[in-house]
RNA sequence: GCACCGGUAGCUCAGCUGGAUAGAGCACCAGACUACGAAUCUGGGGGUCGGGGGUUCGAAUCCUCCCCGGUGCGCCA
């Protein structure tokens, strides 16, 4: 139930009423008014702005058209009063019996309260993570894993038909490098003293594990061969090997993607077809968005090696990005963004009609033209959604934490999982819009301070299992079933702190919308830090009053009124919180 | 030089895609446990929304020009 719609379709009909009687002009059907709690709960209960924005088509001053719509609108069996305030604002007062019936709603759907179908079943494809396997995901990997994870449990819990997906970056010379790295692991898993890593190659001590399971593999097999032979080998079990870190990695933070892509998978041939990137160039190359050309050197620093020479671009500045796009290496081999035009075409074909990719803000430059390759691949017919992630400052004790994948002294993103706990690491990385910069000091997210949103909005959690486990200790086999608070007399509540929970229960399902059509998970975790604070609020106002209080002797229609509240209270709780992935804990 | 993202209370940040008197937390000041958990609550002070112009009934939000900070700018992935 979200009442906020609810009372948009009955203004929608006012107005339509009002148009059919000549009251207002046509030109008014359809405006794109908003139906929401009022700022000011004094003003109301629910707020519309409908005929502000209806005064322009209507050619008429907004308060005219407001006080024409009130009329209608107070007519209606289900508003109690209608108000014109401000410049136009129409204040609606429905009966209490509306938000009982919230609260009533929230019980019967138990968590899945908020859900909605808004999506549609529509298709959508998340890309987040996709870290190259050539070790173990470091600490800066964090926020983008949970941020991707949050907003796909989002749009699910709205109604799309969401995929979690990993980019496998497993066809690049950087692969080389980790293998060449392995097969150094390799040799001093025989017994060969190796020495320095030497620069270039990866020093991280994860390898050994590797070099070790690759002796006891292929014994010394490897150890005279040229390198053109155990490369291809090592290329796949260092891949495999790195991929089951990685994957391990994001289990820690209870991450789970339903598809893992391969890029070799686009530079393969099946036989004697194709590629898949070749495909999708032929593809663009017949439509004359493939052309050999020149690009002018980059304004600003021109790097070192710069030679002017043709090359085969995309023409992606015919959809609006700032430059055409090379498709080809030098040596003839495929460009990474060149992959990237394939792997689009290959999420269009499996029909997702939102591609989504979670990015670090260091790959701000890809927006564009990875909007330019879906517009020229799918046209209307599929949206390329980039969302960026700023990086993370990672500090302890004020003083930045280094980090750094080639020196193999960087700080695993298991370390920080491991130190603080995947609530902690999840919800603080999504207590912030995505595009704002973050700080994360390991010794303040530590401390579990009052600082942290994460544990005041799990102790409202634990507050409310309290209350509950009080409730069967005392009530003892009366305690009230669910079914029994569903029947709970509602209209015992009424106190203004017990409202605003009401009202703020009510307005889950619209923040989720909200959260969803905007792509900002970070609408859930504030809201669900607002209900916390709401329950604290009344939990404080037991101890001033005790007719307040949860519990209320053997005065069972009370008891259970306010268990119910309670209860309802819970599932959204428990609802928010598993969209953010952070445990709903029973006890603190 | 160009592009993208930030600039809101002393600090860290929200602000629901143009709405009513710009909100929280921390910090500071003053209060609340014989009580379902005080990891909580109540009250108070604190703002030229980086700056200038513009658009309109109405701007933190949209347009434009500046200022500061971050990120990126063939053939790396």
């Amino acid at each position: 139930m979200n009442i906020f719609n609810h009372f948009r379709s009955i203004v929608g009909t006012a107005i339509d009423s009002l148009i059919q009687t000549g009251d207002l002009p046509a030109e008014c059907a359809g405006s794109n008014f908003v139906v929401e709690p009022p700022r000011d709960p004094a003003h109301g209960d629910i707020a519309t702005n409908a005929a502000m924005v209806m005064a322009k088509p209507a050619k008429m001053p907004p308060r005219a058209i407001a006080e024409k719509l009130a009329g209608v609108l107070s007519r209606s069996d289900e508003v109690s009063s209608a108000e014109v305030a401000g410049p136009g604002f129409i204040n609606l007062k429905i009966g209490d019996a509306l938000w009982y019936q919230v609260v009533t709603s929230a019980l019967e759907a138990g968590d899945a309260y908020g859900s909605s179908a808004l999506g549609r079943s529509e298709k959508v494809n998340v890309e987040y993570v996709s870290v190259n396997p050539t070790g173990p995901l470091h600490v800066g990997h964090c926020r983008g894993a949970v941020f991707g994870d949050a907003l796909a449990a989002l749009l699910e819990t709205c109604g799309y038909d969401v995929t979690k997906e990993y980019y496998i970056n497993d066809a690049g010379a950087q692969i080389d490098v980790v293998a060449r790295s392995a097969y150094l692991r390799y040799r001093e898993a025989l017994g060969e003293d190796i020495g320095e890593i030497p620069s270039g190659l990866y020093p991280g001590e994860y390898l050994i594990a590797l070099g070790q399971q690759l002796a006891a593999e292929h014994g010394d097999s490897l150890m005279d061969a040229e390198e053109p032979s155990w490369l291809p080998k090592l290329r796949r079990a260092a891949i495999d090997f790195n991929m089951a870190i990685i994957r391990d990695d994001l289990k820690a933070l209870n991450i789970e993607h339903d598809v893992f892509f391969s890029e070799q998978s686009l530079h393969d041939r099946d036989d004697d077809a194709s590629s898949g990137i070749e495909t999708s160039i032929a593809k663009l190359r017949a439509r004359n968005l493939v052309f050999e050309g020149r690009l002018p050197p980059p304004k600003g620093q021109v790097p070192e090696d710069w030679e002017d020479r043709e090359q085969t671009l995309f023409r992606a500045t015919e959809f609006g990005d700032d430059v055409d796009r090379p498709l080809m290496k030098s040596d003839g081999s495929y460009t990474y963004f060149a992959a990237d035009v394939a792997y689009f075409q290959n999420k269009f074909d499996r029909e997702f009609k939102q591609m989504i990719y979670v990015l670090g803000a260091d790959h701000g430059g890809y927006v564009k033209r990875l909007q330019a390759v879906c517009a020229a691949v799918a046209g209307e017919d599929a949206q390329a959604i980039v969302r960026l992630c700023q990086l993370v400052k990672f500090l302890r004790g004020g003083a930045p934490a280094r980090m750094s994948k080639r020196a193999g002294t960087f700080v695993t993103l298991r370390d920080v999982v491991d130190e603080v706990g995947p609530d902690v690491v999840r919800f603080m990385m999504l207590y912030r819009k995505n595009e704002a910069p973050l700080d994360f000091d390991f010794e303040k997210v530590t401390e579990q301070s009052r600082d942290n949103p994460v544990f005041y909005v799990q102790y409202a959690h634990a507050r409310i299992c309290s209350v509950f486990r009080t409730a069967a200790e005392e009530l003892g086999a009366q305690a009230p079933d669910l079914e029994q608070l569903k029947q709970a007399d509602l209209s015992l509540l009424g106190d203004p702190a017990e409202m605003a929970i009401i009202r703020r229960i009510a307005d889950y399902p619209r923040v989720l919308e909200g959260s969803a059509l905007n792509h900002e998970p970070h609408r859930v975790a504030f809201y669900l830090y607002d209900l916390a604070s709401d329950f604290h609020a009344l939990w404080n106002r037991g101890k001033e009053s005790p007719q307040l209080r949860f519990i209320i002797g053997k005065n069972f229609t009370a008891t259970f009124a306010r268990l119910a509240l309670l209860q309802a209270t819970q599932y959204v709780l428990m609802s928010g919180l598993r969209i953010l992935g952070v445990t709903p804990a029973r006890e603190m």
